[in-house]
This record gives structure tokens, sequence and C-alpha cells, in this order.
DNA sequence: CATAGAAATATTGGATCCAATATACAATAT
DNA sequence: ATATTGTATATTGGATCCAATATTTCTATG
């Protein structure tokens, strides 16, 4: 709910009431139905407390939501777009699953993606960003709770990227990171990936604080690929 | 509507039928209102129908599909969703503008990732994409109608493209193409772009007939960021 | 008992209706 | 005259209703 709303809140200042000292929200930002309901199914599809497969009923999910059916069938027509679920008429939605192929092309393209994206952003990456950097680094290393190292790792890797400056960049890497999400937390909870991925994150980091745009960006290709290798060995075994 | 239908159909053939002639159609996935209005709305803002600013009355659109609006409220989500128009709440939506700064960020990401997808082609191009790439770029050479020189350039990229065989790729540079179709059209139409892009396109093309992955992906990359700033110059003089 | 067909039920897609909000414009006050 | 308030209209967001389709259950029949 909050999350929706913040997702539309944009800093806000209306000219001529500077003496007014009333931290003012843009009401016309204000979440709809439809936005409440789309953040809370991506968050539980990306999250993976939705099973791939799972069907969306969309009388259910207006109950749960105390709305009617159509603000869920605009945030179920989102999540179509974005790839999240797959519609049939008639039929209904279900959370979309990835075979492993398709799992490899992303994480190919995330690798490509996000090293382009590191190159880019060392230049620009100042004391604040490295600090803060640092802090979610350690938190990641810190973390005891497997439910939320997918949270974590998405927040250092962000926190770095933002630095390249490019909106467009990384709303694409937020687009493929949330179709692979759920397999990524599979994997980070159920092997020793969450071991080799803090040394990877170390690395990163060092070679930020040093400037190195070329080491970080092959780091950060080396760091996507190795996740996908592993998570790809991990899916062969249980999916066979 | 014929668009809207494609979409949605895939390779359909039910076992046991082998000797039914019929070129059948899976029902199940015929294009509902709401895919029909999707896929009207988006060609009309791709190709520069809709100016951007315009804003899309609910109410009219319904009645020109001869529909209500509900399905017209669905299309319009997901074009939200893809970033071809922008809504406020109880205000509507409109068409979405890109400034410059936006319009020279997609086009330098194309050029990072339309020139790896013809690295990742080029090794797979067998005869049948080769000829259709050379009927499609002879094609744009001649096509003499300002306005189809979008699409036939389209139709000459994306037939070097799929030999990628990369869906999860296409669809990114399908989404990040329709973001700047209309600006591309507009370059191509109004300046000498047209001639530079047919030599461009050529070199491409001579490039994959000798195999070479590496010269193709540097073209392509070429041609891409060529046509950026061709486009950005043009904008700037007509934008101040 | 197994199975094909029919009836009943559930679910989605779309139309219509109502409420919330925005916009345009008139009325009023300073 | 200008600014402010109130009112009418337009438009969107959401609820409810109906039609189209899918799924399940029941029944008849071999």
């Amino acid at each position: 709910m909050t999350e929706a709303r913040q997702s539309r809140t944009l800093p806000f200042r209306k000219p001529g009431f500077g003496h007014m000292k009333l931290d003012a929200v843009d009401v016309r930002q204000a979440a709809s139905a439809a936005d409440i309901v789309y953040e809370a199914l991506r968050k539980a599809i990306i999250e993976g407390e939705l099973a791939e497969g799972q069907n969306l009923r969309q009388d259910q999910i207006a109950q749960m939501f105390n709305t009617s059916r159509i603000p869920v069938r605009e945030a179920l027509s989102r999540l179509e777009q974005e790839g999240l679920i797959t519609t049939q008429r008639y039929k209904g939605a279900v959370v979309a699953g990835l075979s492993i192929e398709e799992i490899e092309e992303i994480f190919e393209f995330r690798a490509m993606l996000e090293a382009e994206v590191m190159r880019l952003a060392v230049p620009n990456m100042d004391r604040r960003t490295l600090d803060a950097a640092r802090a979610y680094c350690k938190e990641f290393g810190r973390e005891p709770d497997p439910a939320k190292w997918g949270e974590t790792n998405r927040r250092f890797h962000y926190s770095l990227y933002e630095a390249a400056r490019r909106p467009y960049y990384l709303q694409i890497v937020r687009g493929s990171l949330d179709r692979i999400d759920r397999y990524l937390r599979a994997q980070l909870s159920l092997t020793d990936g969450v071991q080799r991925a803090k040394r990877e994150h170390e690395a990163i980091l060092e070679a930020c604080l040093a400037g190195d745009a070329e080491l970080a960006s092959r780091l950060t290709r080396d760091h996507v690929l190795d996740a996908g290798r592993s998570l790809v060995v991990f899916l062969r075994e249980e999916r066979s």
C-alpha cells in the first residue's frame, strides 16, 4: 500500500507556498485500487509466494482486497504486459513459469546489461553512493534470514546502478530482474550461493572504490553469469 | 485487428487431425476487444498518428471501436505499463512525450542492445535468413513512401535479429524501438536520413553475408548511434 | 462400472450504472 | 476589474449486472 503510493509520488512543491510548512502530498498521484492490487501481486510473484502455475481468480483476489473485479483485471493486464503472468481468454490468469532455456537467456541478458550499467555508473560514483553501497554490502553479508536475501541483494546492486543516471536502463534492469527473482532467491537459499555472492559483492565494491569501471563491469558480468550457471545446475537437478 | 489476433496466435495443431487440411485458428486465443483496442492504439502512437500530449478519452475511443470503456481502460493500462502513454488519476491518459535526454538514452541503449543481438545472430544466419534480409534491404532502398520507411526499416533489422534466437532480447528490442519509433520516422522523412540508412543497411548486410559477427555488430551499433545523433540535432533545432 | 452427453456451476469479458474528482463557467465580493 | 466561491458539466474509477465460455457434476446407457 505504502509502496504503491510511493511509486507514484514525486517530489512536490507548488510555487508560492514557501511559508506554508505543510509537508503536502500530491493527492493526484495517490494510489488507485488497481495500483494497490498490482503492487501486491507483483511483490508476491517476485518473492515466490505465489507458485508458478498458480491460478489467479479475479473474484477471490477482489475479495481479498475488498474491491470489485474491475481493478483486479486492470492489475492483471499490467502484470501480463510485464510477463509475470499469462492469461487465456475465458480461462484466467496463472503465474508465469519459465523454462530453463528462458531462464538462461534472461541471465545472459542481465549479464550484458548490468555490466554495461556498471561501466556507466562507476565514473559518477560519489562518496555518498559508495558509503551506501558499502552499508548494503555489509547488510547482505550479515542478513541471517533467507527470505530477505533477495531484497538486500537488490538494494546493493541498485545503489550502485543508480549512479549511472540512466532511468531507462534501470527500468529494463528491474523488468529482467523481476522475471527471474523468484528463482534467484531459491538459488541463494538452497545452495551455497550466498557465500559466493558475498565474496563477489565485496570484489565489485572494491573495484568501484578504486574507480576501475572496466573491472567493476567485468566482475558484475561474471557475478550474474555465476549465479545463472549455479541456478541452472540446481534447476536441472530439481526438474528431472 | 488481424495484427491483434496474430499477436496471440501461436502455431497450433491438435494431434490426430493431420488429414484435415483446415488451417485452423486456435479460438481460445482470438483477440478480445481489449487486444484490438490495444494494438490499434499502439500502432497509432508508434507511427506518430497520435501526437504526443494528445489526450485519450476513454469514451471517445470506446465509441470509435463500438465497445464500452472497460476494454479501453484495459488497453490503456497496458500502454502505460509499456511507457507509451502516461496517466493521471481522474484526469486521463495522454500520449507520452520524451525529452531529448530520454531519447538520447534510449538510442544509446538500443545501440548496445542491437549490437549484441547482431553479434549473437550472425553465427546462426542461414541462407533463408540472408535472402529475406537482402529482399527487405532492397525494399527499403526502393520504398518511395516516407510513411512506410519506419515499417520496412523495422522488417529489415528484425529479419536479421531473429537469427539470434533470443525471444527475450527481441522483446526488449521491440519495447525500446516502440518508444522512439515516431521520432525515428520523423528523422527519416525530414532529413537525408534515408540515404545514409540505406548505405548503412547494405554494409551491415555485407558483413552478415561474410559471416563477420564482430563487424556486423559494430556497424549496427554505429547505425543506431548515427540515427540517434542525427535525430537529436534535428530535434534541438525543432524544439528551440 | 465406464463413458458420452446433458445439465448445473463457476469464471471471465463486457455493458451499464453510480460515485469521486476535475474542469469550465457563472455569480459574488472586494 | 480581479479574485474567489459556488455550480454545472465532463471525465474517470469502481460496482454491479448480464452474456459468453469453461469446468464440473449428474445422468443415462452400454
